[in-house]
DNA sequence: CATGACTATACACGCTGCTGCATACTGATC
DNA sequence: GATCAGTATGCAGCAGCGTGTATAGTCATG
């Protein structure tokens, strides 16, 4: 194994990937590994493959043609976060959790809350009516009234306490 | 090595140390591991000095006593987030950049921009006047009237591009 | 059903970060 | 200067992630 690469991240080379798919209309993998690397970034068909898949991508019917060309499919992605993710990242970053009647108060690295409401967000976790982020601060709005103890023994065990 | 633990995340350690450091007056690596324990969390007394030292803890002098506590230094840290970590947080986050006039947009991935921006602030990077984080970016402000170039150039070099 | 183009995946492996252990270092006290 | 309490750090090992290689799977076409 060369391992020439990991010089590009991972986040940027698929946000590449987003954009060589908009202006691109492409049919193969390989056609996707050529065009990242006149962008500079080398990768495999193997990497595209799982790329293609985390980003969310399909094959589309092109209309009018018979061709499949690559799109990323943009709303879907945003309820189907998958739950290991979310695990990741709330064991990764949740630091507390506490609550009030219907608000769950979780406390995060100073920066790092809008990851953390935004994974939630993405997730689609039960009962959720919204969340807010600060800087260090998430606060989570139960559908129940007093939804605040239970959402914060879920998160909590998301999280891994 | 047992290494029972990594059952719960560096940053929540820390938070705990912060929170210990407060509530008690400790003056020894040896008790913050007791008292951590009593927190459900365990560590030895290697990782509490790593830990004292990057969140910014001192050993101040108790005034009318002669012990010496360790608290933590609230201001200096907002100043001095160090280079490689702002190397690491941009290299990670920053999947694009571009600029105009005295403006630098960077484009992160979904609700990471404030991680970004928060990364930027604490590290007091040259000619930065200020910058705003929404979801996916985050804009830099340059002092000079044409900075953006620079600036741009001097943020897409520190992400490693 | 054979073939070929294309894609997904099992496997192996390198890299990095985190941590504990053991030990070197430091500073105070006698 | 010897001793001792307390702290920092070199070293090694582990875990997890990301990636390439090789290969298995899939699907359309003849």
């Amino acid at each position: 194994m060369s391992y020439s690469g990991a010089r590009v991240s991972k986040a940027r080379r698929q946000h590449l990937l987003g954009r060589v798919l908009a202006e691109h209309a492409v049919t193969s993998q390989e056609q996707i590994v050529e065009l990242l690397a006149t962008e500079g970034v080398t990768a495999t068909q193997a990497t595209v493959s799982r790329d293609l898949e985390e980003v969310g991508a399909v094959k589309v019917r092109v209309p009018g043609s018979d061709r499949l060309v690559y799109a990323i499919a943009e709303l879907p992605r945003d309820q189907l976060l998958p739950e290991d993710h979310l695990r990741r990242v709330l064991g990764e970053w949740v630091v507390d959790v506490a609550f009030s009647g219907n608000i769950v108060v979780v406390r995060t690295p100073p920066g790092s809350a809008h990851v953390v409401a935004s994974a939630l967000d993405r997730s689609a976790l039960e009962g959720v009516l919204g969340t807010v982020a600060g800087d260090d601060t998430v606060l989570i709005v139960s559908e129940e009234p007093r939804g605040g103890k239970a959402l914060a023994a879920r998160v909590g065990e998301i999280a891994g306490r």
